[in-house]
DNA sequence: TTTCGCACTCTTAACGAGAGAGTGCTGAAT
DNA sequence: ATTCAGCACTCTCTCGTTAAGAGTGCGAAA
């Protein structure tokens, strides 16, 4: 609606008045009037001055009042000027540091790991805290192993990346013994041990063929399994890819505590897809990506802001954390925690390779 | 305050009325007054009257009024009443019953069983489903088998009960190879499997002097590494012992949709330690367990009850399962539901044995 | 360009009146 | 001895009104 302006076309002083404003409003909540802004500015202008600015920052779609006679609130398209901009970004005292650095140390429990950098993150916000668990695509295989359970059901161990453990079970068509199947995962080790999940996925079906054709039962035992195993995984939802914590913290926030609100947004965190969906597009995005209320896509998170990082080992993206809370949240504490959990989860996942 | 007095000094009438005013007050969520009562009773009745027998179930400590003008209120001490001896519960209809078996079909997953359980009993109550784990102690170890990671970790797998899989990973002092722990776990399956964890957990000590005199090196690894493992076992918070479901329903409840009540309820459940405990008094209960409001000495669960039913295996209780809603909720519903599904887990979990 | 002054708008809290719901008590009828 | 109609009383809830307060927008002056 509004023309596309460019917010090189404010003056310097409408920039740093805008700011003002937008820090006020996070500290308080409350729609920010003339009067208030007038006292708290190092500019020395009357309220009469900065309510023609006001004015003109409302036309170019960066504030707006709820009513005549409230003073200003940032819009979505604002907080995108001031976090993109206009914010400078704390450097973390090293006390918060060093108790980030405690959290994440790597214990032999991988997903413990990440249950604790959730809630953690949350903890230290006083927010919502997010961890999304890397993609089993990018898994590399690192050893199988089969157990024979009763009525022609056998376990399927899966160690990954040398860290995570991952089992399922699988019901076969006829009943295997011990030393088969133990010769089944020796042969399937010395194949696929050291290869991605995909590749081996992909693969299985070829072997299957080459191992008719040299007809070795053990061999052709194996990639039976392997199939199974793998189909297995490709059906199973991936539900618990998602870990939240502190979805509580959110109560306490003005802007969301009618619960109806709060209900949908609690559902939609459930549910899990909607946040998968919107962390996925942080993937890609190098370092720290802001989502500011609507511009998310859901309308559940009209008031919201998410703060992204991807987190990495050896320059590879395994996957995104970040932290959920009112588009009013202090992003120059937020955006430096977000950044270095990100950066010390990498290396903790990379201490133990 | 009011004298131990027993209800069965109360007319038949006077608890006829006190039953038709719960039922009306479950169904509505708004204080029942003698005008309404006096309207809906089929024994014909000036509101006068029941204005006196009001008064009297007053004094007994069943009821309660908010203030001077508005109608009665069942009391903590009424609920119990009325579920205890007043209540006629209803027969399920086959439809749900059907839902039920549909969704505890036995998997292979016993995790996965247990999540769908909880939510089954959430969304068909339209309340909060609580399912808690079978206590580790009861399980009996079929299987033990290790793997060797890097950097001398290593993977320790327990199959238990025959469906139920555990991953730890311990830390050894020295490197231990592939075939020694093979030889290991063989020794240790030899002599524990079939044998209840806790018998393990307490033989190690002794198995491990006896095999120190024989010194044979792979039973001594094997010791090694099953002491490790189930110190592990020990030191390990059984957080995940509870799976919650349908939180977000409580939203909807009258009663509890201030946000500050909600906030303290849901850290309740995140916690698991308070609810865990609850459940801990209702496993040894035969069969339904209701805690009523304050009853249950949380005082977070103030204006909720929390109904709750054992789920057994060949006569031997492994866990508890349960509901939990407002006081106010539909007992006479929820009692069967609760019921049925404990006993239909059971079986599921029976089959494949 | 900035500022002052002023009229105007809108929200919020406070107050009071009146309606509505429900009680408890009394005294009469059964 | 119950039951019940009548009545005064209490408490809550809902409006409408009012007044205060906050903040705006605009025109005129500096």
């Amino acid at each position: 609606m509004s023309p596309e302006t460019n917010s090189s076309q404010l003056s310097e002083r409408s920039l740093y008045l805008f700011k003002t404003l937008v820090e006020h409003f996070i500290q308080d909540g409350a729609p920010v009037g003339s009067r208030t802004l007038s006292k708290d500015l190092s500019l020395n202008l009357s309220p009469a001055t900065i309510r023609n600015v006001m004015a003109d920052l409302e036309d170019f779609g960066l504030l707006d009042s709820p009513h005549t006679s409230a003073g200003r609130v940032p819009t979505a398209k604002g907080y995108r000027l001031f976090v993109d901009s206009l914010l400078r970004v704390n450097d973390l005292n090293s006390i918060e540091v060093e108790k980030i650095a405690k959290e994440l140390d790597p214990g032999n429990d991988f997903k413990a790991l990440m249950q604790r950098t959730s809630s953690m993150l949350s903890d230290i916000t006083q927010l919502a805290g997010v961890v999304m668990l890397p993609r089993t695509e990018q898994s590399k295989l690192q050893h199988i192993e089969f157990v024979v359970l009763s009525g022609n059901r056998v376990l399927v161990i899966l160690v990954v990346n040398d860290r995570e453990v991952q089992n399922r079970i699988i019901n076969t068509s006829r009943t295997y013994s011990a030393s088969e199947l133990q010769e089944a995962s020796n042969y399937l080790n010395d194949i696929f041990a050291g290869k991605d999940l995909t590749y081996v996925r992909a693969n299985i079906l070829d072997e299957l063929e080459k191992t008719k054709e040299q007809l070795s039962q053990s061999m052709q035992t194996a990639m039976e399994m392997a199939q199974l195993a793998f189909d297995y995984e490709k059906s199973k939802v991936n539900s618990d890819e998602l870990f939240f914590s502190g979805e509580t913290n959110l109560m306490d926030i003005a802007e969301l505590c009618e619960v109806d609100k709060l209900k949908k947004l609690y559902n939609t965190f459930n549910q899990k897809r909607d946040i998968l969906h919107l962390l996925e597009q942080a993937i890609s995005a190098d370092g720290i990506q802001i989502f500011i209320g609507e511009e998310s896509g859901h309308d559940v998170l009209d008031n919201c802001s998410v703060v992204t990082s991807p987190y990495e080992v050896d320059g590879k993206i395994l996957g995104v954390l970040g932290v959920i809370g009112p588009t009013r949240m202090h992003y120059e504490r937020v955006i430096p925690i977000v950044d270095i959990t990100a950066k010390m989860l990498g290396s903790a996942l990379n201490l133990n390779n």
